[in-house]
RNA sequence: GCGGGAGUAGCUCAGUGGUAGAGCUCCUGCCUUCCAAGCAGGCUGUCGCGGGUUCGAAUCCCGUCUCCCGCUCCA
């Protein structure tokens, strides 16, 4: 670990074929990465891994593969809509980022009343440039009677609706803080919208003054105020602008008249919609989870360290389904199963370390949650996070599809909807860990007799000590040098191992000296070389060199695949 | 998005207005050659992209894209 620094595992993965910059003949698109020839293996290896960890070897989990694209509700329920777009604010003065609804939950002077706003035929804006108020409640004669849930269904017809481009921000408290963030009309039937300011009690001192006003002209409402920058003081903010971080996309070919989805920013939510669906057709008991591998996308204000964070990566998320009061206990158990992957597949345990989140960093759907971290050359940085979701997704999603999404448990006679505990872990990620602890760079003493530049020369070397379960290429086979008469048994060598091994990628290399051709395949992390030299002629051996130590042992070619096979599953 | 730094060969970098370079890598050949040996050859560049100034631009100016470090965010 010493060694490595993020530069140097960069150039190593383009120079060897790891991972490229995505479209870099174009320039590069940031925030996105192309696994290489053998950054492939490497990231199959992981998956393999895991899939194998998770699922193959567990009697309580099974496997999922769902759509990136769902249903544009699946993003409501979930939470994201409202809690992943951010708007956020600059503080010219000290350069500092806030959230916008940090600095703006303030008091509101000259409007503490009913605001009654006649709506018809006018749109109604409030703070459309994305101030956040959690203080305003929606009232008004809504059809259909209620107000509380049932605004949000209105809400809904307003987003579907075409006619309006203008953005609206609804923002209702009901009592769980939920508010709303729509684009779209109001609709011709809702004649009058009452909006009760109302004093709130845990008021930030950081807002001087915002006022909310009806123009008459335009029948919009307009908030103003000022805002104060909660680091420095300054009142030099700037506009909030809002960070979606979701990818948006059209279905249907035309634009216009497509309605609009979300690449998903998380597996997770695919498993929770078919929760129904795997019950019914697995026929499964509790505690059981669901693992699933599968790309997503996030619009990250700042994606960077390499492959750490990007815009579109690959996760590796279970979602395991306990009995409510029993979550807790399954959540320490997969914190420590899921360390217990890492070092297994030889990571150091010093570069590991569990963080539990505080109350305050929380992510909305989480009762605790505890970050797997590694320790990169940039810090410490999560690999993995293992959540307790409680019942939250399954309870949202029962709400706003209408399905029932629960487990009869027969021992209480009654109907349960079961808590998640969530350990949700970057293929990505991993995989840059992996190959920076990993990484070696040792010092060898020159010894071979054909050195001639003499004795005592050290030389680097540059080594990935990967696990062999992870190695991109596994075996290769190289003839001591390109002399023809040790080519028709090396190539009979790599014919026989390629098809012998099976879900192994063996390699073959003639090029250059055979030192040389050692010291490449170290680069890459391969265990085991086979060295067919002109003793093999006669006696139909070769030899067996292993990375790590550089030993080396004869063995019948008859046997090599047995023997190679026995090396690679211990 | 803001501030700072940077984009020249596969990699690491030199080149500050006058013919694009070095080391390493890579490729070919020779050598019964086991840990980057030697010898002889060889390939690789729209100098990130676009525009401008100039007789002439890798070099100066403008724009733009990307990367790195922070803010932020999280798998």
């Amino acid at each position: 670990m010493a060694d490595v620094t993020m530069d140097k595992l960069v150039s190593l993965c383009k120079r060897r074929g790891f991972i490229f910059q995505s479209s870099e003949i174009y320039g590069g698109q940031g925030g996105a990465w192309d696994y290489g020839p053998l950054g492939v293996e490497l990231k199959n290896n992981i998956k393999r891994a895991w899939w194998r960890a998770n699922v193959l070897e567990r009697p309580d989990m099974v496997g999922l593969d769902a759509a990136i694209l769902m249903h544009p509700r699946v993003w409501e329920a979930s939470g994201h809509v409202g809690h992943f777009a951010d708007p956020m604010v600059d503080c010219r003065a000290c350069k500092q980022r806030f959230r916008a609804d940090d600095l703006t939950v303030g008091q509101l002077r000259g409007a503490s009343g009913p605001v009654e706003i006649d709506i018809e035929n006018a749109l109604a804006v409030i703070s459309d440039d994305g101030f956040v108020l959690d203080n305003v409640k929606i009232t008004g004669h809504w059809p259909g009677g209620n107000v509380g849930n049932e605004a949000t269904r209105h809400i809904q017809f307003l987003v579907n609706n075409p006619n309006w481009t203008t953005s609206v921000l609804i923002i209702s408290t009901d009592d769980d803080h939920k508010y709303y963030q729509i684009s779209g009309p109001i609709p011709h039937y809702v004649e009058r919208l009452n909006l009760i300011v109302r004093p709130y009690p845990d008021v930030p001192a950081y807002a001087e003054s915002i006022s909310l006003e009806l123009n008459s002209k335009t029948n919009a409402i307009a908030l103003t105020g000022r805002n104060v920058c909660p680091n420095c003081g300054s009142y030099d903010l700037t506009e909030p602008r809002m960070f979606n971080l979701m990818f948006k996309t059209f279905v249907g070919p035309v634009e216009d008249t497509a309605s609009q989805v979300y690449l998903r920013p998380e597996t997770a939510q695919g498993i929770f919609a078919n929760f129904g669906n795997v019950l019914t057709a697995t026929r499964r008991k509790l505690p059981f989870g669901i693992a699933q591998i599968g790309k997503a996308f996030r619009n990250e204000i700042t994606p960077g360290n390499f492959v750490f964070r990007s815009r579109e990566f690959e996760q590796m998320e279970i979602e395991f389904f306990v009995r409510p009061g029993a979550d807790e206990e399954w959540h320490r158990r997969w914190i420590q199963d899921r360390l217990a992957w890492y070092t297994g597949l030889g990571m150091d345990p010093a570069h590991l370390r569990l963080r539990v989140h505080q109350a305050a960093e929380l992510a909305h759907y989480s009762k605790g949650t505890t970050d797997v971290d590694y320790l990169f050359p940039m810090g410490w940085s999560e690999l993995e996070g293992i959540a307790n979701r409680t019942d939250y997704d399954l309870r949202q999603h029962s709400e706003f599809s209408g399905e029932r999404l629960t487990y009869f448990d027969e021992e209480a006679n009654e109907h349960i909807v079961p808590y998640v505990i969530e350990p949700s872990a970057g293929v990505d990620r991993s995989a840059l860990a992996f190959l920076l602890d990993a990484y070696r760079e040792e010092e060898v003493p020159s010894t071979g007799p054909s050195t001639s530049s003499g004795q005592g020369r050290g030389e680097t070397r540059v080594l990935l000590r990967l696990h062999q379960d992870l190695a991109p290429v596994k075996v290769a086979v190289l003839p001591l040098s390109r002399n023809e008469k040790l080519l028709p048994t090396a190539q009979e060598v790599d014919a026989l191992l390629r098809k012998g091994l099976r879900d192994t990628m063996v390699q073959y290399d003639d090029a250059q000296s055979i030192g040389r051709r050692y010291r490449r395949q170290d680069e890459i992390g391969t265990p085991y070389c086979v060295t067919v030299d002109f003793e093999s002629l006669e006696d139909r051996a070769v030899t067996i060199r292993e990375r790590d130590e550089m030993t080396q042992e004869r063995v019948p070619i008859a046997e090599l695949a047995a023997a190679l096979r026995e090396r690679l599953e211990s």
